[in-house]
DNA sequence: AACATAAAAGAGTTTATTGTCTTTTATTGC
DNA sequence: GCAATAAAAGACAATAAACTCTTTTATGTT
């Protein structure tokens, strides 16, 4: 396994996917999102449905419904979407699976498993779902395969 | 879930352990490692039983036996017990679950995901096992709890 | 109002991870 | 050789994660 829970890479998938595909206004599907992010399309819908409970995603449904973003929703950090997801283990626990990080108390490895969280949180909480339209329009990186 | 699997960060925590009972000589049963560890004993003796096979650690079996390293075992680095038991994904996979991640046709955060993934591999890769037993021996750092 | 569309919700199955229990094999000391 | 010890191995059981299928609800169109 990665870094992430595989609910979490779809969700993380899915949302820069939504937001790319209707940035300029419009709904996109969930046969198209999942076809365009390569995900199973039922078991996305599940995360979807959780991510819009949360407002990090919006939909509507009936004719012409779908996901999309709005201003609100564009401002959401990746950060957000992972704690959505996976919660906040990641960036909170210790890496040799102590029940608490403590400082006062450490593990061998506290302090760089410690530098290691919080760059990779600090990744996710620079980084807000809007930003990445550019480049995933410029095809310069991918989502897909 | 934290950075690695729970199988994973038991391995780790009972290498530790193992590195730090027995650098004088000796060895020591399952029983004393996993309350050492706080891990559950039967799962543990299955990791413990592959790391041995890999040569990660020794073991003994009959009177006076149990685990222990030699030269050779207390030279390996974290990564190797990681990559044992957990496989490499976490030093080559796609931090959004693409199937391949690339350099040429790379995913939105391929870049930060690379330095960090770098990171991590670092950390371990420098992180001899005898390295701690410093730390554990002054109290400084635990395994339990 | 009737119909079509599309997400939401519900109820599963499958697979992987984690954890337990029992039996076997190897080694030591008497 | 025999008994005691301790890991190795085998066979499960429980839980969680990943995935599928069906029914319901909301909404727009005619
Ligand atoms: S105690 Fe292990 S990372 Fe802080
Ligand atoms: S392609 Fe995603 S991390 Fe390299």
């Amino acid at each position: 396994m990665g870094i992430f829970s595989k609910t979490c890479e779809y969700a993380m998938r899915a949302v820069f996917f939504i937001a790319h595909r209707t940035a300029n206004g419009g709904r996109v599907g969930i046969k198209e999102i999942a076809t365009g992010i390569n995900s199973p399309e039922h078991f996305l819908a599940k995360i979807l449905q959780d991510l819009g409970r949360r407002n990090i995603i919006k939909s509507a449904k009936g004719p012409n419904g779908g996901f999309f973003m709005d201003d609100v929703t564009l401002k959401r950090r990746l950060s957000e979407v992972v704690e959505a997801v996976d919660g906040n283990g990641l960036f909170t626990g210790c890496g040799l699976g102590l029940d608490y990080c403590s400082e006062t108390d450490p593990c061998p490895l506290h302090n760089e498993f410690k530098a290691i969280r919080e760059r990779i949180h600090q990744m996710l909480e620079n980084t807000t779902i809007e930003e990445f339209n550019e480049d995933l329009n410029l095809g310069v990186t991918r989502l897909k395969k």
